[in-house]
DNA sequence: ATTGTTTACGCAACCGATTACATAAAAATT
DNA sequence: AATTTTTATGTAATCGGTTGCGTAAACAAT
C-alpha cells in the first residue's frame, strides 16, 4: 500500500471488481444492484449498498461514461464570464443542470471566433453530451459546430444567436424592443436620437438597430438616423461617444444604447460635460442591469431576462436529452422583454 | 448505416482500430502516431495524421480518460456564479485552464452547505484532476473535502478559504483590509463607526470584522464598536442597516461594509432618507466592484484583485497537476489589496 | 409429476485508448 | 560475415462499468 511521510495513508480506491469478490457474486449484479435494476432481489440489493457504503466505494465516471457513450456533461460557450446579464444567464443554466445531475463545463470565447472554435472542438472531444452556444462577436463562420450537427448532438443558442438547421434558440425579439425603446424617446419628445451599438455582425445588435431605424421611420418627422458604433462595451469608449455628441451640428437628445454598460459610462461622461439629463440629453440602455438602478439619474432599459433565459436553455436542452422532445423539430424561444422608463427617458 | 428523415446520414465515429485498419497496421501504432511517441517513423506518422484527418477522426476522451485515469478537467465550486467579484475569478481562472487545455467544470453552492457537499461528490465522481473553491457561507463541516486530500487530488481554496492540511489558500489580508478602511474612517473625523457584515463564520468577513475592532482599539477615542448583521448582501438588507442608524441614540457618522453591492444600496437608502454623504455620513465598501464608480457619491472601497486572483489559481493549481510543485508543501498566497479613497469618505 | 413462467444472477463481449513487453528488421560495429 | 545496437512496430493486457443473452432455481399451472 502505498504511503506518504506527511499525510499517511493512500486511499485506494475500490472498483464493483472488488465488491463483487467481497460479496461472491459477480461484477453484473454489482453494477445492476447499483443501479437499481430491477432483475436483482432486494436483499442482494441491501448487501451491496451496504458493501459499497462500508468500502467507500465511487463509481468510476471514466469507465461508466465510455461504456455508456455519454458524460452527463453540458457544455456552454460564452463571450465572457464576468458580465452581468452573462453570469445571471449561467446562474439559471446551471440551477437546471445541477439539479438534473448534469455537470457544466463552461468556456468563454472572449469574443474571439478562433476560441470559439477551439473551444467548439475542445468540448466536443471531452464528449458533452449538448452544447449551449452564446457567439462571439467575432464569429462569422459556423462550420465548427458541424461537428456537433453531424452527430446528432444537441446544440442550442441563446441570446447571440444564429439559425442553423435543427438547431434550437432562445433570443427575445431585439427588433421589436429596439423598436420601442426608440418609440419612447421620440414620444419624450427627442427630435434628434442616435444609436450607441457594437458587433452589428451579431443579429442581437443588428435587429436593435433595425428596430431603432423602423420606429424613427415611423414615428419621427426628422428620421435622422445615426449609428454610432464603439469596438466594446467598455467605459473608455463612452467618450466617443461624447465626442460625437459634442460635435453633432444638430443637438443630439435621445441616445439609444444598446447595452446597459455602456449607458451608464455615457451618461457619468455627458454629466461630466455639462449636459443635463434627461433635460437636454435623454437616454435608454439594454438588458436592466442592476446598475441602471444605481446610477443617478436611474436608467431607462429594456428588461431582458437573462436568469429566466438560462433556466430555460437548460430545461430544453433537458428534454432533448432526455428525448421528450422530437430532436428534429428546431423550436424557436421568444422570451419577453419590456420597457422599463426610468428617470433617464422621461420628460 | 444510420440515417434519419430529416437530415441525412448521421456520421459515424472514427476510431484508432479503423485507422488501423486502413493503414495495415496496429492500433498502438496508431495511437503512438497520434501522440507524437518518439519511436514511431515520422513517414507513418504522417500518413496516420493523412487518414486521421481523411476520415474526421477525433479520439475518444471517455476511453483515453479511463485508461490514463485523468481527466483534463478542473472543478471549481463558487457559492454564485451572478455577483461581479466571482465571475470576474471565474473568468481568470477560465483563462488559465483554457490556455493550459483544461476544461472547467464549474458549479454554485448558492452558499448552501448540502449543495457544496453534493456538488464537491459529483466533482469528485466526474473525476476532476483537481478541485478550486470558495465556500459557501454556510459551511461549518469540511468533511466532504476529505475524499479529494485522502486521494491527493489537488484541491485550493480561494477568498473564501478555510485551512486544511496541504491545501493551498489565496486570499488577501482581510484584517489588515478591514484595519485600514477603518482607519481610514477614522482619520476623517468619524466617531461612530458601524460594521456591517454578513457571513462571520467565514474567515473573509470576520478578519474585516475584527480589523474593524483593532483600528477602533488603537485609533478611535470613543470605541463604540457596533456590528450589523445582515442575511445577505442584497438590495433588501439595505433598509435595515437604515433603521440602525436612524434608531442609533449616538449618530452613526461612519460605515464600514464589507460588500460594495450592499453598500451602494446603503448609499441609496441613507440619501433617501436624507442624510448627506459624506458630510453626515462617510461610508466605504469592499471589493472595488464597477459599480462604485456609477454610484454617486463615488465609493470608497478596499480593491480585491479578483482577475488576478483567478488567474494565480489556475495556475497554482496547474503547477500541482505538473508536478513542478511538491503537493506537500501547502503554500498560502496573500495578494496585495489597496485602500482606494473617493467621495463618499472624504472630508 | 410434468410443463410453463418468473426470478435472479452469471458469462463474456464491448466501449476505445494506452503502454509494458516482446520482436522483427535495419543499421552500426567489430 | 557475424554480432551488437538501434529503430519501428506488434501483441495483449489494462482501465472499470454496462448489458445482451443464457440458464439454474423457484414458483405456478395443468
Amino acid at each position: 500500500m502505498l504511503r506518504t511521510i506527511a499525510q499517511g495513508f493512500l486511499k485506494k480506491k475500490t472498483t464493483i471488481y472488488d465488491l463483487a469478490k467481497k460479496l461472491g457474486v459477480s461484477p453484473a449484479t454489482i453494477s445492476r444492484s447499483l443501479n437499481d435494476h430491477p432483475s436483482i432481489s432486494i436483499k442482494t440489493k441491501e448487501k451491496v449498498l451496504q458493501a459499497a457504503k462500508e468500502t467507500g466505494y465511487r463509481i468510476n465516471k471514466f469507465a461508466s461514461n465510455l461504456s455508456l457513450q455519454k458524460s452527463n456533461t453540458i457544455g456552454v460557450i460564452v463571450p465572457r464570464l464576468n458580465s452581468d446579464f452573462m453570469s445571471t444567464v449561467l446562474s439559471g443554466i446551471e440551477k437546471i443542470a445541477n439539479n438534473a445531475g448534469y455537470n457544466l463545463i463552461i468556456s468563454q470565447s472572449l469574443e474571439q471566433e478562433a476560441k470559439e472554435k477551439f473551444n467548439t472542438k475542445t468540448l466536443f472531444e471531452s464528449g458533452v453530451d449538448a452544447l449551449l452556444v452564446s457567439l462571439a462577436n467575432e464569429t462569422k463562420n459556423y462550420e465548427h459546430f458541424a461537428t456537433f450537427t453531424e452527430r446528432k448532438i444537441p446544440l442550442l443558442f441563446f441570446d447571440r444567436v444564429v439559425d442553423l438547421p435543427n438547431c434550437p434558440t432562445i433570443i427575445i425579439d431585439n427588433e421589436a424592443a429596439g423598436y420601442q425603446a426608440t418609440e419612447h424617446l421620440i414620444k419624450q419628445g427627442c427630435e434628434n436620437i442616435i444609436h450607441v451599438s457594437s458587433g452589428l455582425n451579431r443579429s442581437v445588435y443588428k435587429l436593435r438597430y433595425s428596430g431603432y431605424k423602423k420606429a424613427l421611420k415611423e414615428f419621427s418627422t426628422y428620421n435622422r438616423e445615426q449609428l454610432v458604433e464603439v469596438g466594446n462595451f467598455s467605459q473608455a469608449e463612452a467618450q466617443k461617444v461624447v465626442d460625437y455628441i459634442q460635435s453633432s451640428k444638430q443637438p443630439v437628445d435621445g441616445v439609444f444604447v444598446s447595452n446597459d454598460n455602456l449607458a451608464v459610462y455615457i451618461i457619468k461622461a455627458l454629466l461630466k460635460a455639462g449636459y443635463k439629463i434627461p433635460d437636454q440629453i435623454k437616454i435608454i440602455g439594454f438588458n436592466n442591469d442592476p446598475v441602471t438602478q444605481v446610477i443617478s439619474p436611474e436608467l431607462s432599459t429594456i428588461d431582458y431576462p437573462g436568469y429566466k433565459m438560462g433556466k430555460l436553455a437548460g430545461q430544453s436542452i433537458l428534454s432533448h436529452l432526455n428525448g421528450s422532445i422530437n430532436i428534429e423539430s428546431a423550436d424557436q424561444i421568444i422570451l419577453k422583454h419590456e420597457l422599463i422608463i426610468r428617470e433617464s427617458s422621461q420628460k
